[in-house]
RNA sequence: GCCGAUGUAGCUCAGCGGUAGAGCAGCUGUUUCGUAAACAGCAGGUCACCGGUUCAAGUCCGGUCAUCGGCUCCA
């Protein structure tokens, strides 16, 4: 969902935050992130003149965005959605419009229509708004006041069935906060018949001047959306369109989207081998395969060390608990649309004796081994560590790939700290997901805190609380000198949280790490610990997870890397490549010597045998030996297919001499070397 | 869950009322090869599933399931 663009942002723009504004901003990733940053398009715009459409090459980080929303682009799409509206209108008497923003890579139009429409209108429409822009209609804007503005949305003569279709217009009018200019684009011709004819529509623009400038566009497709984006609200027909100033743009746009295709974690993921789904499993529970679950091991590896080194203690919890866990959590009433069906446990007589659940959340686990214990103040911090697969009943709508799954695997853990030690402790923990980004490669990412909405009842606990934790929480950021952005209703139902929010290919955000601040479990289950008053109190909890789940982020860095993950990730690091038969021996024992379990070292014409195995030359490689009866060229191929960083070839040369010829991944042939020095520069690529 | 779309061999796809096709992968044989595809042969599909229309259904219609793009929700 593009969540920048939702409706109440767009009708109070004047609330928005820099933050905010932000995320409207033509996106302009980093390289890592490819297709959207390939282009290096900037939109450069300044309200008046046109055209300013200005190309910059990489724009790289840090680099402040030029402003989307005042680009003369923006205006373009915007006006698309009016040429969109003004087609539908006329092809399908009767439809009720509703409203139809600029968004982030192209435009929508939500309606309602008096039919279902099917996809392949969209060619029917397109071809009427080709015909409605060529006319040459100029968009002029009127101001007008309320009850002008009702009797325009009103006026059956200007809009065709005005009483019958002004619903959501009437709603969009009353939405205007008393003060603000209503403003009315008004779009016409003459036609044919010698009279005028109009499409005028509520909005506070701005518009380019005519239809005309609209050529380069395309319709994508239909989708459902709720009015106000409310699930209570009546389904309301959208239909996306992209829109841009020249045919290259637009082009160019539809081959990204291609190539994006092709960066999808889910063909990827398929091509390398990494993980697959089955029917017979269930939707959204993943099956990993062996080069993905090597992956998984080694960011599995690579966090456990960072947490040792900052004093984070193992634990394991089973995966399933007793109802009675989850009552006294608060996850029966707050949580359970998200769980499983629960197991009944039926006693002899056919009587429910317990019921289990699938466990959607590892912290009532932890919190029982907290409570397990009299805790002292000099035990705190406890931070206790856990890779917890939890398991949440996802709408069968929602589930995608492995970025949205039914069942996953959380780089947990849970701090038990005093109210003292908060700050400092939460503070660790962003450095810690910060350091864990940065090894990565995850530069191009959002913080985003999410607070209680002040309107929902879908949280525990007592104000109060929500203040200490969300104060916590900002406090921390402000001395992190952190860009943030608030987002009410984004909070867990037990805390506060900050999250860290990143784009996959197509351009979708996601949620990946997070720390929460939680006063409330504490509280639930009745937390202590004895201070050096010797009187019991309260510790404070922090959930956090830097990557999220270990699901989520290897998707995310499956796409952010298009497959080629770094050295120190590649499930195989390095392909030994043997010419003929007579070769694979040899590539046999150069494997073994990588892997760091030499046998009995080779001998180069029945001679020397390899040097021995020095501090230096220690490594600890994954090596894989590809003696397929291939020719070298065919399994080059398949090799640089599945993206190994490094392929050694061996030939009769190699065994004369006592190398191997290096090929990179990227930077090709690097022709021979010995063994030494490939070790040397393995180890110092990761 | 809702709106729209898709579902043909392990993978990518063609066929869209009249006897199931290609490339890659697989298997067998030949080839033993120096930086992105050696050659030949073979095998492989109740055309997602269930029902309907028709003399005849991958092909048309309805339902179910799964997947994809949205909405809502979320790690």
């Amino acid at each position: 969902m593009l969540r920048p663009y939702d409706l109440s942002r767009y009708n109070s723009r004047k609330a928005q935050s820099q933050e905010e504004r932000g995320s409207h901003e033509l996106w302009t990733s980093p390289k890592a992130l490819g297709f959207w940053s390939q282009s290096g398009i900037i939109y450069i715009g300044s309200s008046g003149t046109r055209p300013r459409t200005k190309k910059i090459k990489s724009p790289g980080l840090g680099r402040k965005p030029m402003n989307y929303e005042e680009s003369y682009l923006y205006r373009l799409r915007h006006s698309a959605a009016h040429l969109l509206a003004q087609a539908v209108q006329e092809l399908y008497p009767g439809v009720k419009l509703a409203i139809g923003p600029p968004i982030e890579n192209g435009f929508y139009y939500d309606m309602e229509f008096p039919e279902a429409i099917r996809e392949e209108e969209l060619g029917k429409i397109e071809k009427r708004m080709k015909e409605l822009a060529k006319l040459d209609q100029r968009i002029e804007r009127k101001e007008v006041t309320r009850e002008e503005a009702k009797s325009l949305i009103l006026d059956d003569a200007i809009q065709g069935m005005g009483q019958a279709v002004a619903d959501y217009k009437l709603q969009l009018l009353e939405a205007v906060p008393a003060g603000d200019a209503i403003s009315f684009y008004d779009q016409k011709r003459t036609g044919h018949d010698g009279k005028e004819h109009r499409f005028i529509d509520l909005c506070r623009g701005p518009h380019v001047d005519s239809t005309r400038e609209i050529k380069h566009f395309k319709l994508m497709s239909i989708a459902g959306a709720y009015w106000r984006g409310d699930v209570k609200n009546k389904q309301l027909t959208r239909i996306y369109g992209t829109a841009f100033e020249t045919p290259e743009e637009l082009e160019q746009y539809l081959l990204m989207l291609d190539e994006a295709k092709k960066r999808d974690h889910r063909v990827l993921g398929k091509e390398l081998g990494l993980f697959m789904f089955s029917p017979v499993v269930g939707t959204g529970l993943a099956l990993w395969l062996p080069k993905g679950a090597t992956l998984r091991n080694t960011m599995i590896d690579f966090l456990q060390r960072e947490q040792l080194k900052r004093g984070y203690e193992p634990v394991v919890t089973p995966n399933i608990a007793s109802i009675k866990l989850y009552e006294k959590s608060g996850h029966i009433i707050n949580y359970r649309d998200k769980m499983f069906p629960f197991m009944e446990d039926l006693n002899s007589d056919g009587e429910v004796s317990d019921t289990f659940i699938l466990k959607p959340m590892n912290c009532p686990f932890h919190i029982e081994i907290y409570r397990s214990q009299m805790r002292s103040y000099r035990d705190l911090p406890v931070r206790y560590a856990e890779f917890g697969t939890v398991y949440r009943y996802e709408q069968s709508g929602e589930v995608a790939g492995i970025l949205r799954a039914r069942g996953f695997t959380q780089d947990d853990a849970h701090l038990f700290v005093t109210p003292d030690q908060l700050q400092d402790e939460f503070i660790g923990v962003v450095e810690v997901i910060q350091a864990v980004l940065e090894k990565l490669g995850l530069t191009n990412f959002r913080v985003r805190v999410g607070t209680k909405d002040p309107a929902s009842d879908k949280y525990i606990g007592h104000d109060d609380n929500w203040q200490l934790a969300t104060d916590a929480i900002l406090g921390a950021c402000k001395k992190l000198g952190m860009d943030y952005e608030v987002s009410p209703g984004d909070a867990a139902f037990y805390g506060p949280k900050l999250d860290i929010i990143i784009k996959d290919a197509l351009g979708r955000d996601w949620q990946m790490g997070t720390v929460q601040v939680d006063y409330n479990l504490p509280e639930r289950f009745e937390l202590e610990y004895i201070g050096e008053d010797s009187k019991p109190h309260r510790p404070v909890m922090i959930h956090r997870a830097p990557f999220g789940s270990l699901e989520r982020m290897i998707g995310l860095l499956t796409e952010q890397y298009a497959g080629a993950f770094p050295l120190w990730l590649a499930p195989t690091q390095v392909a030994m490549l043997p010419i003929a038969d007579r070769h694979v021996q040899y590539a046999q024992e150069i494997a073994a010597i990588l892997q760091g379990h030499p046998s009995h070292g080779y001998q180069a014409n029945g001679e020397a045998t390899w040097p021995p195995i020095t501090a230096q030359s220690q490594s600890r490689f994954r090596v894989f030996v590809d003696d397929s009866r291939e020719t070298l060229g065919k399994k080059i191929r398949e090799n640089q297919r599945s993206k190994v960083p490094y392929m050694l070839i061996c030939g009769d040369k190699d065994m004369e001499a006592g190398t191997v010829g290096v090929r990179h991944r990227e930077q090709g042939d690097l022709g021979p070397m010995n063994i030494e020095d490939v070790i040397a520069r393995l180890n110092a690529e990761v």
